[in-house]
RNA sequence: GCCCGAGUAGCUCAAUCGGCAGAGCACCUGUCUUGUAAACAGGAGGUCGCGAGUUCGAUUCUCGCCUCGGGCUCCA
């Protein structure tokens, strides 16, 4: 056996290493800085624990825990010493699957008599943890067969369905000689309250990699919450006790999530609505149904108008359709038999039964066919602000972003098949830029392909409408995912997100093809030839839904409104009673050319107005004192800025606001 | 719907180990007339989420329900 191996390094080097070198010991011999980053290491493009041994000609790279990667072994790793430590503080405690997760991790437990966990819990959860880590336990990783496994989980119920279903479940492990893959955590000394048949440590069913040991990189953690979570996510299955963590590879990491999720919760669209006085949901009407207050109503308003104007200018035609309709074209939409369950129950009337519309979809299909349509008018492109009811469970409401009644800004275009690939283009085109008019500039695309499980129409169609979408995408030189199986029953779509002021990631626009429903409402028209033919429909939402826009773009902009939305665009406050009526001739001024401008009365202090309309959050703060009225000027507090600008002409002051207003700015 | 948690004034939150319920902001009245993030005084405001039970007495303890929040499931 030679003495000496030689690895590949990622940038192509060559490395010579002793015989029976690990991974780790591969970084420790290139630099001390890495391998006290070093996590784990790709070995011929597998990911390995630091404790793999090297064969010569191996390419190896060290994964550092700067990298997403490491990043995600040391969350996969925490993990495991929650599952360790619940194991120990709860007897008789059992557990499912732990896997990382964005920003952190879970695992799921069963306790004994159908207990719970309880938020006192966690902080003993975590103070166990950190001893755990204090001890330094090496995570020890060994494959044996399925029999051994057996004897070893005999008390887990989950671990046991895990290892019969080993070779389909992503987070166990067989290996590549078919056996089960573990990691074993070994104590210094046994612990009670062990449960793992012939073995001191903790033992989890595990395809790895881990951290070298509990102390290597793990410190940076905190225990979030509990939950109830089903076991394999199904809802007939048991529900198991689920503990969420985040973990990161810096204390500064950590710090900056949590000052992250800090900053999130003030931008809470409800508290945000409370605050600002914008929208409520009086338990008086019912959950996830909402009122709006005046302030909130004239941005709605705002809202509408433009993407009305938007929609008149892109050649679309405004029809409107009722709440309510008998069951009949949800019958024959389809919707009925997939979504019986999220519209409100029938209502029984004299001539039939009747439903809240959960969809504008079939109204605007008979709107098509309300008569002989020709080839000339297509694309014929139908246009509402569509307000629907949807019976969604009590327990998913939440705010204006998951709501019960609610309005789409809804549109279904009906277009020959050869006019399929220009149509969808030109509409990708007019969603971004409706949505960059909000703010918005940073988009990701995803593509929802057919669910094999539900769905109408052939393969064919189903074909040819993905291919229309993937073309589309394509021409416009956008990248996008694919989600398999995430499309609607009748035909696939595009999803675009937007990315907000702090990163967070919102699905809003959706375009979807549809070969269905004009086959089932038997949609025609008549081409050149004199023959019919069957249009293609497409559905699009550029809003989805006013109220879950509202919602985000209020957390986006964290309730400071650009001027054209912002309820109050301008507060006059003359410093004294005597600057009144200069305060009033400014804001009539304002008024007349369009600004939503109100005069803030000299009745209290203007260091207290002045507070009290920047926490309303008003682009602009004006104030008159004596040389504003011998002058014609004002003082502009521009939000956001921490001066006020003296002396600024009222002429220029109503170009500068109107500006604001035209531009969107 | 299921698991966990919370409901006290319009809002944010105290307190009561079972004995007449409190503050700040907001609101109303008055005084102050002010040049940039809270002037002063007074007043009003409560079925302590709702309903039962235990008790001499329940906002407090028990049970049920409702609403809200965090998850799971679902999302045309």
């Amino acid at each position: 056996m030679p003495e000496q191996i030689a690895v590949t390094l990622p940038d192509g080097s060559s490395r010579e290493l002793p015989t029976g070198s690990t991974a780790g010991d591969l970084a420790r011999s290139i630099a001390r800085g890495l391998a006290k980053k070093a996590v784990i290491a790709e070995v011929n493009d597998v990911e390995r624990d630091l404790s793999h041994e090297l064969v010569d000609g191996d390419r190896v790279a060290i994964v550092t825990a700067d990298s997403d990667q490491g990043l995600y072994v040391i969350r996969h790793s925490t993990a495991h010493v929650l599952a360790q430590a619940v194991l120990e503080l709860f007897p008789g405690a059992t557990f499912g699957i732990g896997p990382p997760v964005e920003n952190g991790f879970y695992y799921d437990f069963e306790l004994p008599d159908g207990g719970t966990f309880h938020e006192e819990d966690l902080e003993r959860i975590e103070a166990r943890m950190r001893e755990i880590l204090k001890e330094s336990q090496p995570f020890v990783k060994s494959e044996i067969g399925a029999d051994e496994a057996r004897t070893i989980f005999a008390d887990h119920k989950y671990k046991l369905e895990i290892i019969e279903n080993a070779s389909t479940d992503p987070m166990s492990a067989t290996s590549d000689r078919g056996e089960v893959r573990c990691y074993e955590n070994i104590p210094p000394e046994p612990r009670p309250n062990q449960t793992f048949h012939g073995h001191d440590g903790f033992i989890d069913l595990c395809r790895g990699p881990h951290v070298p040991t509990t102390s290597d990189h793990l410190g940076h953690f905190k225990l979030m919450r509990v939950a109830g979570a089903y076991w394999r996510g199904d809802e007939k299955n048991p529900q198991l006790q689920r503990i969420y963590g985040t973990a990161w590879a810096t204390k500064q990491e950590l710090a900056d999530h949590l000052q992250h999720l800090e900053e999130a919760a003030k931008r809470d669209h409800r508290r945000l609505g409370t605050e600002l006085d914008l929208f409520s949901f009086p338990s008086e009407i019912g959950g996830g149904l909402a009122v709006w207050h005046p302030k909130g109503g004239i941005v709605r308003k705002l809202m509408e108008d433009y993407s009305r104007a938007r929609h008149e200018e892109g050649g679309y035609e405004f029809v409107y359709t009722p709440h309510l309709t008998k069951a009949g074209v949800f019958e024959t939409s389809g919707h009925l038999h997939w979504y019986a369950d999220g519209m409100y129950p029938p209502m029984e009337m004299d001539n039939g039964t009747y439903y809240m519309k959960p969809m504008n979809c079939p109204m605007h299909c008979l709107v098509y066919r309300g008569r002989q349509r020709s080839y000339r008018e297509l694309p014929l492109r139908l246009y509402e602000l569509g307000t629907v009811y949807r019976y969604e469970r009590a327990g998913t409401l939440h705010g204006l972003m998951r709501i019960r009644g609610f309005t789409q800004d809804d549109s279904h275009i009906y277009v020959a098949e050869e006019q399929l690939a220009d149509e969808i283009a030109g509409l990708l085109d007019f969603v971004l830029s409706v949505l960059r008019a909000f703010g918005f500039e940073d988009f990701t695309f995803n593509l929802s392909t057919k669910d094999p499980d539900k769905y109408v129409g052939s393969d064919e169609i189903w074909e040819k409408a993905t291919e229309a979408l993937r073309e589309a995408l394509d021409r416009h030189g956008l990248e996008y995912g694919v989600k398999e199986g995430d499309a609607a029953f009748y035909g696939p779509k595009i999803d675009i997100d937007v990315r907000d002021a702090i990163g967070r990631s919102w699905q809003l626009s959706t375009i979807q093809a549809d070969f269905n429903h004009p086959e089932k409402f038997d949609l025609t028209y008549v081409g050149a030839d004199n023959e019919h033919h069957r249009p293609i429909m497409l559905h699009r939402a550029l809003f989805g839904s006013i109220e879950r826009f509202f919602g985000v773009l209020l957390e986006h902009y964290a309730g400071a409104f650009p001027t054209w939305l912002a309820p109050v665009q301008a507060v006059v406050c003359p410093v004294a009673d005597e600057h009144e009526d200069h305060a009033q001739t400014v804001a009539d001024r304002l008024r007349d050319a369009g600004v939503r401008v109100e005069v803030s009365a000299a009745d209290d202090g203007l260091g207290a107005r002045i507070r009290r309309h920047k926490m309303e959050k008003v682009p602009h703060i004006l104030v008159v004192g004596g040389d504003d009225v011998a002058n014609d000027t004002v003082a502009d507090n521009v939000r956001g800025g921490d001066k006020p600008e003296r002396d600024i002409p009222v002429a220029d002051l109503i170009e500068r606001i109107t500006a604001e207003i035209r531009d969107h700015a």
